[in-house]
DNA sequence: TAGATTGTTAATCGATTAACAATC
DNA sequence: TAGATTGTTAATCGATTAACAATC
C-alpha cells in the first residue's frame, strides 16, 4: 500500500498544477491503473473524507500525501559509492526537487576522493561517521558493490541514519528502529526480462 | 514471487562463485529474509527439486535461476531521455554485466543530439522507431519527465519492444502483450521518507 | 539409526475487490 | 428527484507461513 502513495502523490500534484480542483476515486484508480475500491480503501484509511458526488478535493488531498510523504519536510541525505549510479544519484535534480538533499558522498577508493561531482568533492569511508553526526544526516543510500553493501549499512546505523535505500543486490540487515527500501534497477530489469521471456504482465 | 528470484539469483552467483555446492532453504531464507517455506514452495513452483538432509544443489538452482530470468539470453535495450538518469544508465557496467546490452539513447532535444555518453551518441527521437526495428531492440527504458512518459511508451511499443521499464512516476497504459517493470527511484525515497517518519520497517 | 531437510497440504494472514446502503 | 460517488462491510483472492509425513 506505502508503494502507492508516491504514486497518487504524483499524480495529484499534476492535477493541483493543472488548476483541477475535484478528483473521484474512480478516475484516480483509471489514472493509476488501480481499482477505486483500492483508492477508497488508501484514502479512508489516513481518515481522508472525500464528498459523495464530487469526489475528493485535490487540495485536501496533495497536502494529506504530502504529510504522510514527509514530501514537506527536507531531507538530509549521503550516498555511499561514487560509481556512475552513485554519481548519476549527486546530478539528479529531482532529487533536490522533491526534497531530498545530497549533502555528500562517499568511497572507499583512494583514486576517488577530492573529485568533484556536481558542487560535492567525494569524501573517503573515514569521514562517513562525522559527516552523519555533525550534519544530522537522516538517510543513506547504499550505492556500492554487493560484497560491501552490508559492512555500509552498518557503518550507516551505527553513525545514525535513520532509513537506507539500498540499492545493492544484497539482502542487508538493521536493528528494527532502521527503515529500510530496497531499490535495485538490475533486478526490475531481470524481473522484466522474465516477462517476456514467459509473457507474464505488469509486476512491480 | 517474481521480485525474490533476482535476488535469490544473486545469492546463489555469489554462492556458486565461493565454490558452495549445496544450499538449504533455511540458510537461503536467512540471507535473503524470508521464511525456508517461502524458499521451498518458491523452487518447487519450477520443479526444481532439494535432497533431503543436503538441500538444493548450487549449480542446478543457478541454472535454473538463470533460466527462468533469461539470464543468459544478451536482450537488446534503449533508453530514451539523456538526463542524469538516462546517462548513468548507459554508463553503468553492471547491466552489460547481466546481459542488457545498451545499443542507442534517445532525446527530444537538438540540443543533445550528437553528445557521446560512453561509447554512444545521442539520437533523435525521430530515430527511435528505426532503431527499435533495424537493431532488433528488445526492451525499452523510460527516463523522461512524466508528461512525455506516455507519448514515449507509446512509441516503443510501436517500434516493436517487447517490454518496457518504466522509470517516471507516470502510470503507463500498453497492449496487453507488452510486459511492463516500474522502477523509481524517488518513490523509493519517498516511501523510505515515510518509514522514517512514521516507523514503519521494511517494505518494498 | 537418529537427525536434518525436503515437498506438500492445510491454515493463516493480508490485501484487493465487490457490493450496496448512505449521502450529497 | 435522479444520479453519481462515497464509506464500509463482507467476500474473494493470493501469498505467506506452519506443520508434518516422507526421505535421505
Amino acid at each position: 500500500m506505502v508503494k502507492r502513495l508516491p504514486r497518487y502523490f504524483s499524480y495529484v500534484q499534476a492535477l493541483a498544477n493543472n488548476g483541477v480542483e475535484w478528483v473521484s476515486s474512480i478516475e484516480l484508480a483509471k489514472q493509476l491503473g488501480l481499482t477505486s475500491s483500492t483508492v477508497r480503501q488508501d484514502f479512508s484509511c489516513f481518515s481522508f473524507s472525500g464528498v459523495s458526488k464530487r469526489g475528493y478535493e485535490v487540495a485536501g488531498l496533495l497536502r494529506m500525501l504530502a504529510d504522510i510523504l514527509g514530501a514537506n519536510t527536507v531531507w538530509k541525505v549521503v550516498v555511499v559509492g561514487a560509481g556512475n549510479l552513485g554519481r548519476a544519484l549527486v546530478l539528479h535534480e529531482d532529487f533536490v526537487r522533491n526534497g531530498f538533499n545530497i549533502a555528500s558522498i562517499f568511497d572507499s577508493d583512494p583514486e576517488k576522493h577530492g573529485i568533484n561531482i556536481g558542487s560535492l568533492k567525494v569524501l573517503p569511508m573515514q569521514d562517513l561517521a562525522e559527516v552523519v553526526k555533525i550534519e544530522n544526516i537522516d538517510m543513506g543510500i547504499i550505492a556500492v558493490p554487493d560484497t560491501a553493501a552490508q559492512s555500509v549499512a552498518d557503518l550507516l546505523v551505527d553513525a545514525g541514519v535513520k532509513g537506507i535505500l539500498n540499492m545493492s543486490m544484497t539482502h542487508i540487515t538493521t536493528p528494527d528502529r532502521i527503515a529500510v527500501t530496497d531499490s535495485r534497477i538490475v533486478a526490475s530489469l531481470q524481473q522484466l526480462s522474465h516477462c517476456v521471456l514467459f509473457s507474464c504482465r505488469r509486476n512491480s
